[in-house]
DNA sequence: CCTGGCAGACCCGGCTGGTGAGTGCCAGCC
DNA sequence: GGCTGGCACTCACCAGCCGGGTCTGCCAGG
């Protein structure tokens, strides 16, 4: 009894080998194969768990699903399901509910997911058509998102380090204290205070800045400490330390900073669900405000152009593993990612879909922007 | 038997008008005298229930507070809090816990926080140290806030209306595209994608620069606008058009983006806490989310330089009548504020001590940083 | 005015029995 | 051989009940 569930339980912790067909429903691959009646009473029953929340029992089997057999013959086939793996029971005498290999099935045999429907795409072009810059636009994706399917939604905005300059300055604020600027061509602004040398004159802070427009504008972001090092290395000697103390600061500025911008709305959505429980949704609140942890997961799960799904257990990250990521990149420059995060019980039709038509959009309009 | 507590409700409902002496226990005012003995019971039952988290009986308020008299002389001086409307028991033979009011008084008795100890002061002054700079700053408040107290922080960083403009600038991102560059004395920076007219030339741009920087730079933010509506209407026809774009970018990025600059650590803190319930928690969520309502929340309750407490039902917003909010204003070049937002069953004395130190501590740091 | 004592209220945990949902199994039917 | 109806069984759930423990309110006496 405990034994013949172990190869599956093998298969669902090992999502890398096959990701690419995971989400495409493409290849079965190495699942077990399933006749076409076991496929539609799996799909009954995460569909009816998904909508009621209830364990789903034979006797709902019948009636939801139109295959005319009686509830015998379902509990025969459920049992069979039940021995691959695909779904559980609660408790002895409880309907059965999905486990994560049982959802991991159902979105692999989703055709594919259907277009979203009209007025939801015309809702997100609305939100973000009226963008101001890209990232107010990344802000509008992340709340459109969160709207639709009522999930935590999380937008990565993309890595600056492949685009290039386009501004560099040197603001000075105060005495011994400048402001780096430095702009990339995304739009995206990074800044830094930047301690000056004791007596460096507004005459110094010019000829930095033509140096800097010189020989840092247009330079890829990546590039630009190596550009830095060398210029504070062929100074004339009454300039280095300023210029020093500028590659010093824009060093971090470029690096680590950059990687953290993440946009997550709908986390009152998190509580208002039943499935998870209070630690549950401690570790996850604090998840939410790891910013770079967050980044990493998310970059993670988007290698394809299509959406990916991590279900449960799939997640490598431990205090995911109540629950389910839909990612999707997307490609503003360079790549950025953006997804959903949500109980295991999830619409994955829907928010896949959503997923989906939101990644695209953002895309649109971010030539929009950019035009 | 319902009626007699009325009058206290009513009090408490109505804190504004002692709002100046709410916080400093310098005057009892208009709530009713209480004796010595009384106001050590109502203490203890108030740092017992913080600390247990259980309902606290007459037997345990004679253990902790060394008063030399029997249970059953307590009891009858809790039966008189209780007909005060300072306690109440969750139900009929268990402990008395305070009630809201009872932590009003409590937090108007206390003579005045202490200083935060050493370690603790130590830790603050290491971790806002080291910001790079006043954004950065204002996050690293945030986080060591919610780390001292394990409750929700916030942190709002001070309207920009009042500063001035160090720097404006207008790059060019692509055709037909710029981003406007504000960047305030204190740091901070806005920017805005700015659509140019169809043939506008670098040369143009030059000269679009060339005039905000001898009429803008050097101005206050909140004159801004109506500086630019001026230019406007005096540039020669050939800028007119591109100076209107700037000019209509410019104003919303000066107005409401500004006044929403809001940091928020520790949210796990709430999902952890068992005084919320699911409800609560979500609501309190999406408050947490609605960056301008915080930022008006909190403004709100910092008028004067002390620490300000709102328990329960002493707040306005609805949501927020399970928690209980500790502010205080903080002045950089112009006003901000900061403070913990968690049950109302929290420690007040560590906190207002904590919220104290650190809004001493971030004032002495911003002058650091901006000097 | 304080105190010890005592009755009463009530939460809590454990136990019990009834109900209902859902299962597993089996014998019989097509 | 596969499907079906029927039936016994297993629990979760609920309500009621009981005993133990706690804390209160009250009272009479110092």
């Amino acid at each position: 009894m405990p034994e013949p569930s172990e190869p599956v339980r093998l298969r669902v912790e090992l999502p890398p080998p096959s990701a690419s067909d995971e989400s495409s429903g493409a290849g079965p691959g190495a699942a077990p194969e399933l006749d076409e009646r076991k496929v539609r009473i799996l799909r009954a029953i995460v569909t009816e768990y998904v909508a009621r929340g209830e364990p789903v029992g034979s006797k709902r089997v019948v009636e939801v699903s139109e295959l005319g057999v009686s509830a015998a013959t379902v509990r025969n086939e459920m049992s069979a399901l039940e021995e691959l793996g695909y779904i559980t029971q609660p408790h002895t005498s409880a309907g059965r509910i999905p486990t994560d290999a049982g959802y991991r099935r159902f979105v692999d045999d989703l055709a594919d997911d259907p277009e979203l429907d009209g007025p939801r795409r015309e809702l997100i072009a609305e939100l973000l058509g009226s963008a101001s810059d890209v990232e107010d636009l990344l802000a509008r994706t992340s709340s459109v998102l969160s709207q639709l399917t009522r999930l935590v939604s999380l937008v990565i905005a993309p890595a600056i380090a492949a685009s290039r300059l386009r501004l560099v300055e040197l603001v000075s604020l105060a005495p011994g204290t400048g402001l780096l600027l430095l702009v990339a061509d995304t739009g995206r602004v990074d800044k830094r205070l930047v301690e000056l040398p004791a007596g460096t004159s507004e005459a110094d802070l010019d000829r930095v800045r033509t140096v800097l427009g010189e020989h840092v504008r247009g330079r890829r972001v990546d590039a630009v400490p190596a550009v830095l090092r060398t210029l504070v290395e062929e100074a004339p000697s009454e300039l280095r330390e300023v210029l020093a103390a500028v590659a010093s600061a824009a060093g971090p500025a470029l690096a680590e900073d950059t990687v953290h911008h993440v946009f997550v709305g709908g986390q009152a959505s998190l509580a208002g669900d039943e499935a998870f429980e209070r630690q549950h949704l401690s570790r996850l609140l604090r998840l939410l405000e790891e910013r770079a942890t967050l980044a990493r997961v998310l970059a993670d799960s988007t290698a394809a152009d299509e959406p990916t799904v991590r279900i449960g257990h799939e997640n490598e990250v431990e205090d995911l593993r109540s629950a389910s990521l839909v990612a999707q990149r997307y490609r503003l420059i360079t790549d950025g990612s953006l997804g959903v995060l949500g109980p295991t019980r999830m619409d994955y039709a829907t928010v896949l879909s959503t997923v989906r038509a939101v990644a695209e959009q953002l895309e649109h309009h971010v030539t929009d922007l950019s035009r």
